[in-house]
DNA sequence: TAAAATTTGTACGTATGTATA
DNA sequence: CTATACATACGTACAAATTTT
């Protein structure tokens, strides 16, 4: 009764495909509740480990979402088991810790600069305001020596969304939180917040006006603060930590 | 003896941890070999199926890999599980099908363009040769009426390559890979493959003759063909399938 | 060729912690 | 507070795959 199709050679594949089948066959949305553990059992035709484990893989997936003691449901399916995977890999290496972080910025200005005429068009009166709004505040904590990281992230977030978008809001989202996890962990203090802070200001008075050049460079000054602490301090570990670079060149 | 530090709360997370510490610490590199797993249950103070469980999540991360009969071994750290969430994500919901697609396409597009300047500076002339035959190649399979799926990935990749940003080319992977699967889902049989095909031939003469603006053109065109289908397979969709999108608007 | 050892995969049973009614 | 339903955790036994003897 359990070699039907032989695709997957595994009953944990078998058994993770079949739970996604039952998820897209009833078309159930983020949130929806799933049979309960003996019920996925039964229904399969698999043990209770087998069931557990491939629901730990969708888990990790974010295309179920467990909670303890109540149920199964279908999960928000983000982006966070990149943020996972990109946060560890950061997190792996010597000397390519920064280059990942350093990919991730790039990536990031990349995409605020090459939709930002899309920005524009897409600005309303009603994130103009809230943009201004997040960005004053960071100059205010900027000025107070504080750090302002839940705004810098609404902000971004905000500049992107009338796109119409949604994986750049959620590549950008990720991308800002393995950048913030991984900054941290490198204990990167940034001492020019200040330079960092008023760029927000110029990116929302440059949108506003309709200047793409202008929009344009004001992401550019944003992100140059970043991008030169990332090298100093690659330039810095590579002087400690002097290890032999792999040359593929012959 | 399981109420230590009181961070994670379930052991589930713990053991994730410890597995995640244990590679960081000891700086294993991909490929390397695992304890196995009555050796982890040892080391760690867990259950056996608390050990699977947990290694199931990181082998969804691949940041480990089982193999079979085998071991245990640290995983190359791909963007897979991005791949399996967005493809998913795009199975789901009704007309939000070809949103996904589309969003896809779009940042594709968007890297290669915002990355143009450095394509041209990396060219060397391996690659370009190279690129040229894979354009060449998928030139004549598509006047054959053939497919060119390898081709096309290879291509792709390959002029990313030389800028030196590891992460845009395997963002580039798995779009690519979201976009193929779900492609292939949905029984997307390009017609004008011709016109893609020799699009790529445009794009490697423009970066060859290092011309700025006909190879960010030539990138534009390569996927204008792609994108209008989109376009029509959601307004046809759109026809036959009239359901009532939600409004956030009052 | 084949058998044995190693390692992961599957299954079942039981007890415990947790959230909801 | 009690009861119920559910997920969590542990332990053991056996099956399947891979490598080595």
């Amino acid at each position: 009764m359990s070699e039907r199709d032989g695709r997957p050679r595994t009953a944990q594949l078998q058994v993770v495909e079949q739970i996604k089948s039952y998820i897209l066959d009833r078309r159930l949305r983020a949130g929806d509740p799933l049979p309960t553990e003996p019920e996925l059992m039964d229904a399969i035709g698999a043990s209770r480990s087998s069931v557990r484990e491939a629901i730990r893989t969708l888990s990790a997936l974010d295309i179920v979402e467990v909670r303890h003691g109540h149920g199964t449901f279908v999960g928000s399916l983000s982006l966070s088991a990149m943020v996972e995977s990109l946060a560890f890999r950061s997190l792996l290496g010597t000397t390519t810790d920064y280059r990942v972080l350093s990919d991730v910025v790039s990536i990031r200005q990349l995409m605020e600069q090459g939709f930002a005429g899309m920005i524009i068009d897409g600005l309303g009166s009603t994130e103009r305001t809230k943009l201004a709004d997040l960005a004053q505040q960071m100059c205010d904590l900027a000025d107070r020596g504080k750090p302002y990281v839940e705004q810098d992230r609404a902000f971004h977030l905000l500049l992107l969304q009338p796109i119409g978008n949604e994986l750049v809001v959620q590549l950008t989202g990720a991308f800002w939180e393995v950048q913030s996890r991984v900054a941290t962990t490198l204990d990167v203090s940034d001492r020019n917040w200040q330079r960092t802070a008023h760029a927000h200001v110029e990116i929302v008075d440059a949108a506003a006006a309709h200047d793409l050049d202008r929009l344009q460079l004001a992401i550019e000054e944003h992100y140059a603060p970043v991008k030169e602490q990332i090298r100093t301090l690659a330039t810095l570990a590579a002087d400690t930590d002097p290890l032999p670079e792999e040359r593929p060149g012959a």
